[in-house]
DNA sequence: CTAGTATTTGACAACGTTGTCAATAGATGG
DNA sequence: CCATCTATTGACAACGTTGTCAAATACTAG
């Protein structure tokens, strides 16, 4: 690799006049400069950003450590938003994944430590509690997408209640009374509070919280292919006596398995039923006929935000709710 | 942030006795060693890679280019799985996003390079040709999920061939005879080549190949909500005198979305009509009923491997074409 | 106890930069 | 033409490591 002294033997000029080049230091000759930015040219050199670290004590790069963020599909997003913001303050991203444990958390740290790395983003793949290691403390740290308890890092995580409340608002504008609700499973943040939302529009709309209409979408956590359990809980929310006209949904995948369970009953979204949902899952909600109401997680927004408060620095540690978006299509909507 | 000097002073022994300790070198007398761990401890002191990378000119880290890639679902596997071959080898990734070009190939590419990444991985949210900057060229490079034309990269890509052909075999076994296929958008790699595999399976068969039992299921690329084709698609291939007994879907949102078409006319997949696709949304697939049997892009797979190759230096460059994985589930089965 | 050897430790240079300050060259004014 | 000033350039140290080699210490055998 090319170093700044050669390109000064190269130039026929000290290195240190070299540097002056490449710093835009207006202190060089005109001439000078030409001859030298001739020879970075001819030799193609590119400084070398350890050395520069090592000088002024900056290694340009914050860490990203993601528990698996990647696999869940748009939670990416979380990386990408990120990454844009990192890149307008000419940071660089140095991304550890955690995922199984296969690599250890420890290990990850040390190494984004040993990199000096100037601040150190936690993101989750799921909204959920985290133990945050000690070590992150040693580094200005941001938690998104997850939350610890009794820790004093900034966090960034989705408005999970504000989220149900619009998903069971936008049915009771359409004038629905009974509105089932097919919730993940009860582990998980995102469910709790989402029925929190979903009992708060009802009670603002002057509606009594009837426990019949509420059922379990899934057993197990994540559990792929446990659609039996829509299939039951659909059946189960159509038997009531007093059936509910409008179904919020735990997520698209709940709300495409509920258009079958619907279609296979005679009932059509849209015609018979109102249907919003949560995620957005592009593969999915525009592809339903009618196109799935759905609310979509701040993914990209939670990882902007994140990373500008890393250099908004001085903050006081909070935590940030950070709104979904609303995607309107026509499953909410009934058309007769 | 504490230097090995430190350590030195409060251990009461020279920085280099201190480097010998961090380095595991046997060479140091027990007691000695245990007073530089003492005092490593105590001041919580952690190697600068940076000045370490000086000395021996290897920076530890690879670069990572994505094209969007974590934006799509699970293509973001690509990451882990070149993570996790990076990670045994002690290395760690850093990861450079150019969506949009909003950051910049270009500056992207300086980025890594003045951080004298030691070999860099170019990867594609698609299967797709790129343009591979120049500046690539000057560490060791692999492409994945992309190819460039006139290129002398190493590459690895999805083969799209076998999987047309698993796809459709699957098919010919249950005893299929017509099979209609509903196609990406033809500018896709992907599309033309799962095809190519398709009439090899049929022509393999003895079977001859109908133009008219293939459909496009999407005029733009990546248009979202476009469901009106696939509608149209499954519409235009029912109304054949001889209609198909099996489709296979050039992706499962195609394939949910013909199985409301089905459902609308009363047929049902599993019983009357037999399905595959490709993509494996883990969203979709498991949830749909019967389950939808699909070729699942080897995203983590082609990551590994290419990481792998990097390690693996010396080898000529090559095109490696990954295989899917074939998820068996219950669509491509007929019973009756 | 001494010489000789083996073990343990330390001094110093180097990696590629940038900051500090001194040296040189060129320009200005008398 | 000399003194002074300014613009331009260069020498050197330092950042935190590790490799090389020499110095110091401990150990062994006679």
């Amino acid at each position: 690799m090319v170093s700044i002294k050669q390109v000064a033997k190269q130039a026929g000029v000290s290195f240190k006049t070299v540097s002056r080049v490449v710093n835009n230091d207006p202190n060089v000759r005109e001439e000078t400069r030409a001859r030298v930015q001739e020879a970075i040219a001819a030799l193609n050199y590119r400084p070398n950003r350890a050395a520069r670290m090592m000088r002024n004590q900056q290694s340009g790069v914050i860490g990203f450590i993601s528990d698996e963020v990647v696999t869940q599909p748009y939670a990416g997003d979380l990386l990408i938003g990120a990454q844009e913001v990192a890149s307008q303050h000419d940071k660089v991203l140095m991304v550890v994944n955690i995922e199984n444990d296969r690599i250890g958390r420890q290990r990850a740290i040390d190494m984004l430590l040993e990199r000096r790395v100037e601040a150190l983003v936690y993101a989750s793949y799921y909204h959920k509690e985290v133990q945050v290691p000690q070590e992150m403390l040693q580094v200005p740290s941001v938690l998104v997408n997850c939350y610890a308890e009794n820790e004093t890092l900034t966090t960034f995580i989705p408005d999970e209640v504000q989220a149900g409340y619009d998903a069971t608002r936008l049915l009771l504008e359409q004038g629905h009374k009974r509105i089932g609700h097919i919730t993940l499973n009860p582990d998980i943040v995102a469910s709790v509070k989402r029925l929190e939302g979903y009992r708060k529009a009802l009670a603002e709309a002057g509606i009594s919280y009837d426990p019949q209409l509420i059922v379990q979408g899934e057993s197990r956590f994540d559990e792929a292919g446990d659609s039996a359990s829509v299939e039951k809980a659909v059946a189960e929310l159509l038997k009531l006596t007093h059936q509910p006209t409008a179904f919020v949904c735990g997520k698209d995948e709940f709300a495409m398995q509920a258009y079958f369970e619907f279609s296979k009953r005679g009932l059509q979204v849209g015609r018979d039923i109102a249907v919003t949902s949560f995620d957005n899952q592009r593969m999915i909600a525009p592809g339903l006929s009618p196109g799935l109401t759905t609310m979509a997680l701040p993914h990209f927004e939670m990882g902007q935000a994140a990373m500008n408060s890393i250099f908004n620095q001085g903050d006081d540690m909070v935590t940030r709710l950070i709104p979904f978006s609303v995607i309107e299509r026509q499953s909410h909507l009934l058309k007769n």
